[in-house]
DNA sequence: CAGTCGTGGCT
DNA sequence: TAGCCAAGACT
């Protein structure tokens, strides 16, 4: 094994500051050390993609730049400016943890992995990106990339999947990061990920640290990270409807804050179960979750929708309204078409409400 | 531990 | 095309 010696550590840390100082990226988020800067950047980053958060990022901080601009926002605006990223608790568990620097710290993000930790979205991985990042503490952050240039370096072939590989590469990393630039080094080892050591084809040549990898020494770098194939996506069926009523508005609904598209909004729909129509389940939903009484007019669409383990097939009505119930549901709204555009919607839903807009 | 939670780009 | 993957956290 590389790396055994405290020379040959101090070389790898060196070669890695080195490249990483000389070869970064120009990013937003890396203009200053601002702890809520990173602390957004972060969370924005969780299993998403650098090229797809910079103009969320520039339009999050224009909106919200500072933790107290954030913790006074209406809920309904952040979510708005996360429309379309993402794992949209993310958002909601950012304001509550922001709120909660607000009301307990003064204003100021914790620098103790204790504190930070216990700050919702906050994980082993963002608090330790903060704490190095941001104050310079040298605490491990092993996100995806770490994970695979430490398992290509030492050559080893643990499920990356699994939990306990994640904690025995964050004691590694412990033993093997730079107590003069905590920030370089674990900024380093994801830089290098992203940009050299990636997940098909790494660019071993130009590899900065080439000679320290067990990996490459062996030639087994393209078998490595060793990671566990997940299980297929569900698939489920959904009959949705494009609610109008006589002044010419739609119906829509917001989700429930947890789960599945937490606090986003939606049109009305609901998943199928086998025996009656389309239609029939439809009407009966509406009048039993929205006390109104429909008619069910055109099939319009429909509309697939891939998620991370399931898989959407909707089939969307245009439904007339023909009476309504006193009893509404608190979380439905009818809103004027131009209005729409205000409520945050997931992308699923966009592709509906485009097409409606239209109609 | 294993399932849940989005989206878009790439192979 | 269908699957894989990305600066993970929560339950």
């Amino acid at each position: 094994m590389q790396l055994e010696n405290k020379t040959s550590v101090k070389n790898f840390q060196k070669d890695l500051i080195t490249w990483f100082k000389a070869n970064q990226r120009d990013l937003p988020w890396r203009e200053d050390q601002d702890p809520y800067k990173v602390w957004v950047s972060e969370i924005m980053l969780q299993q998403t993609r650098v090229d797809t958060v910079i103009p969320f990022f520039n339009n999050f901080m224009g909106k919200f730049p500072t933790i107290q601009a954030l913790a006074r926002a209406d809920e309904g605006d952040v979510l708005k400016a996360w429309e379309g990223l993402g794992y949209y608790s993310r958002a909601r568990n950012l304001q509550t943890a922001v709120r909660e620097v607000k009301e307990t710290y003064n204003g100021i993000v914790p620098n103790t992995k204790a504190e930070i930790s216990k700050l919702k979205g906050v994980g082993p991985y963002t608090s330790g990106a903060i704490l190095s990042i941001a104050y310079g503490i040298p605490e491990p952050a092993v996100d995806g990339n770490v994970m695979r240039v430490i398992s290509r370096i030492f050559a080893k072939y643990d499920d990356i999947g699994k939990d306990k590989t994640r904690k025995n590469i964050e004691k590694m990393i412990t033993s093997l990061i730079s107590h003069e630039d905590p920030s370089s080094f674990n900024q380093g080892l994801m830089e290098l990920g992203a940009l050299i050591c990636t997940p098909t084809s790494p660019s071993c040549t130009v590899c900065p640290v080439q000679s320290h990898c067990e990996a490459f020494k062996l030639g087994v770098q393209s078998e490595l990270p060793v990671k566990v194939k997940k299980t297929k996506v569900k698939a489920k069926k959904l009959v949705c409807g494009f609610v109008k009523n006589e002044a010419g508005e739609v119906l829509i609904h917001q989700r429930p804050n947890k789960g599945l598209l937490a606090s986003l909004w939606e049109f009305p729909n609901v998943e199928l179960t086998e025996g009656t129509s389309l239609e029939a389940q439809l009407v009966e939903f509406l009048q039993k979750e929205y006390h109104l009484n429909t008619s069910v007019g055109e099939e319009i669409f429909h509309v697939e929708h891939v998620f991370s383990h399931l898989k959407w097939n909707v089939t969307v009505f245009e439904v007339e309204l023909l009476s309504a119930e006193k009893e509404s549901n608190n979380r439905a709204k009818w809103v004027n078409r131009s209005e729409i555009k205000q409520y945050p919607f997931p992308v699923s839903h966009q592709k509906i409400m485009n097409f409606c807009l239209d109609f």
